[in-house]
RNA sequence: GGGGCUGUAGCUCAGUUGGUUAGAGUGCCGGUCUGUCACACCGGAGGUCGCGAGUUCGAGUCUCGUCAGCCCCGCCA
């Protein structure tokens, strides 16, 4: 490897294989930067240490060429070091070399100078094998490689097996969109492939594999963003005769052990909020806590205030709450109204504002403030006051998406970099317009004193369930499960299914849980969102080496594709529509 | 499913109010060059302006449609 060469190999003759990063032709003398995974290398060609058809050879060597040198590693002469690379001091003095691959002309350049933008995403994509060449990228899939080695060694000392569980499974009810794989035996029918392998690791549970872990790939037909692929890679966590502690601290010495892989600060124990705490101090389940603003109630002290939208959520039984934003009121209208499009985006009316100077309050709120209001809301000159008033249901997003984007028009310094959190109590339903669904998935064990709850007020029924959040990114979530089969079933019941499906999607689960299951629980960590974070990049497509559009193509190896008439006989499927060609 | 942004040379981009032969940097090809490292210098080739309609005497530029990529909403238990 050409990247570990030092002055003190000096004078050792080698031979070095690799890639042709740059090449300098000055005539006589010939440079070039030879490049493989661990760096760059500078070979030297002249008269006077090269044969004569190595230095033609040199003479004509292309970008991207494949090449093998035989050569003395050499310091490089007085006021020639290159202080930029690792390797800057020395250089190969090439006795000969030969071309093993001539490399066509790439389509998009691996190297790159200083200010150039990178090629267009789809380019990329398609020549991934081009820019999979780049350092940024060999550097991120090596720190993903080292993070998942961290992973599967702290489990093992901490008693963890790790157990793979099918690819080819069963559709379940609920949830996202499934992958579906047809069956050529039993024509007609469809596996599925997982969403996550929730159900076998708790089965895993009952079978008394009493500590399951698993790098397990996971499966989702839904439409993507810069942090949602169609396939992903989760650490999959469970284990039995545990409570939420027992996981939240294995999960914390893990999130010590990456963070130490990727040379970020991750002090233990990680601060917790309860669900409802960080909805109400934050609006949000995952609030970013490098920054420390918070939501304040304003119910009572604009109690006075005469302002028809404010007085009518607040008979309806809603509050007054909003955010205290020091030193905002050098916004303009433009940027306060930007922060509001924010708020509106959640699904908000809108946002109310009040700019505060010595001079008083104005402002579609302000004008009407009393100097009582602007002292019991705690405002001071110089102040902007972002208020929402009605149900927290509502006015929680809102303020959750005023709050980041008020932080970023502010242009406010984090006070940490690496802000880590426990958010827990999640409920176990979410409720719109009347229907409940599972709010992570329908096998959370209720929180012991609301099970009573289940049928006559299911929507506040706690859960066990857990996330883990990082600088405002959800990495993953978890909880206890339900291990008696007759809560589960009534679970079940609660949204919305049958008997006769239950038993038809869940009677394994079911079946499995009344042969003697252990209490137990766990948690899933989105891998991708880790290496996400912990590199900095922008999207989950900068982690992944194939990764997909975010219309669910593959621009590389060109999927999904269509399959010809004998396959799809076989199969016994007939497509009865399909896209125009693209 | 909905909203927005982008698409001009291999690559990154500029292109005025709709006007004659569409430019720059880099890469590529040829040449000069013995300490370069974004080598330098000289010369050259390279364009279905994403695609299809329309408006116009005339469209890279305006309109409509469409495709692709990206961002967001819905969706993602």
């Amino acid at each position: 490897m050409v990247g570990g060469l030092r002055a003190e190999h000096a004078g050792e003759g080698m031979e070095l294989v690799g890639w042709v990063h740059r090449r300098r032709n000055l005539g006589g003398l010939v440079f070039v930067d030879l490049r493989d995974r661990s760096g760059l290398l500078q070979v030297s060609f002249g008269p006077d240490w090269t044969d004569a058809a190595s230095m033609e050879i040199a003479g004509e060597i292309g970008h991207e060429d494949v090449i093998r040198v035989v050569g003395t590693v050499e310091v490089r002469p007085e006021g020639a070091s290159n202080k930029d690379i690792e390797t800057g001091k020395i250089e190969i003095k090439a006795t000969s070399v030969e071309i093993l691959s001539d490399a066509e002309t790439p389509v998009i350049p691996v190297y790159r100078a200083p200010e150039d933008e990178l090629p267009a995403e789809e380019l990329r994509l398609q020549h991934r094998v081009l820019d999979l060449r780049r350092r940024e990228l060999q550097q991120t899939l090596i720190l993903r490689h080292k993070l998942i080695l961290a992973t599967r060694n702290y489990m093992d000392e901490h008693g963890f097996i790790e157990v793979e569980t099918p690819i080819l499974t069963k559709a379940t009810p609920e949830g996202a969109r499934d992958y579906v794989v047809p069956s050529r035996v039993h024509k007609g029918e469809f596996y599925a492939l997982p969403q996550s392998p929730q159900i076998y690791k708790q089965i895993l549970m009952v079978a008394g594999f009493d500590r399951y872990f698993q790098m397990a790939r996971c499966f989702r037909d839904e439409d993507l963003r810069a942090d949602r692929q169609p396939e992903f890679t989760q650490i999959d966590v469970e284990a039995s005769f545990v409570e939420p502690e027992d996981i939240l601290a294995l999960m914390e010495g893990l999130m010590a052990r990456l963070s130490e892989v990727a040379e970020i600060d991750a002090s233990l124990p990680f601060p917790r909020l309860t669900w409802a705490e960080a909805m109400d101090r934050f609006g949000s389940d995952r609030p970013d806590l490098r920054f420390g603003l918070e939501i304040e109630d304003w119910t009572e002290a604009t109690a006075s205030l005469d302002f028809g939208i404010v007085r009518s959520a607040v008979t309806a039984g809603g509050r007054v709450r909003g955010l205290r934003l020091s030193g905002g009121a050098r916004l303009s209208r433009r940027q306060i109204e930007a922060i509001e499009n924010e708020a509106k985006a959640t699904g908000a009316p809108g946002l109310l504002w009040a700019k505060c100077t010595e001079e008083g309050a104005s402002g579609p709120i302000g004008k009407f403030l009393q100097p009582e209001h602007v002292v019991s809301m705690g405002l001071q000159a110089g102040d902007l006051a972002l208020v929402s008033a009605g149900a927290d249901q509502v006015t929680s997003p809102a303020l959750a998406a005023a709050r980041m984007a008020a932080i970023a028009a502010l242009e406010l310094k984090p006070e940490k970099e690496h802000a880590w959190l426990w958010v827990t109590e999640f409920p176990v339903f979410d409720e719109e317009d009347g229907v409940l669904s599972a709010s992570h998935h329908p096998f959370v064990m209720p929180h012991m004193d609301d099970v009573d709850l289940l049928e006559t007020d299911p929507a506040a029924v706690r859960g066990t369930a857990y996330d883990l959040v990082y600088n405002g990114t959800e990495l993953g979530s978890g909880s206890i499960r339900i291990h008696q089969p007759e809560l589960q079933r009534r679970i079940l019941r609660a949204l919305g299914l049958g008997d006769g499906e239950i038993d038809e999607k869940f009677g394994f689960l079911l079946g499995a849980l009344a042969a003697g299951a252990p209490p137990h629980g766990g948690i899933a960590l989105g891998m991708d969102r880790i290496v996400q974070r912990f590199t900095g990049s922008g999207s989950l497509r900068d982690v992944i080496a194939f990764p997909k559009t975010t219309a669910a193509r593959a621009l590389f190896e060109g999927a999904p594709t269509a399959i010809d008439d004998a396959q799809l006989e076989a199969l016994g499927i007939t497509v009865t529509r399909r896209n125009e060609e693209g």
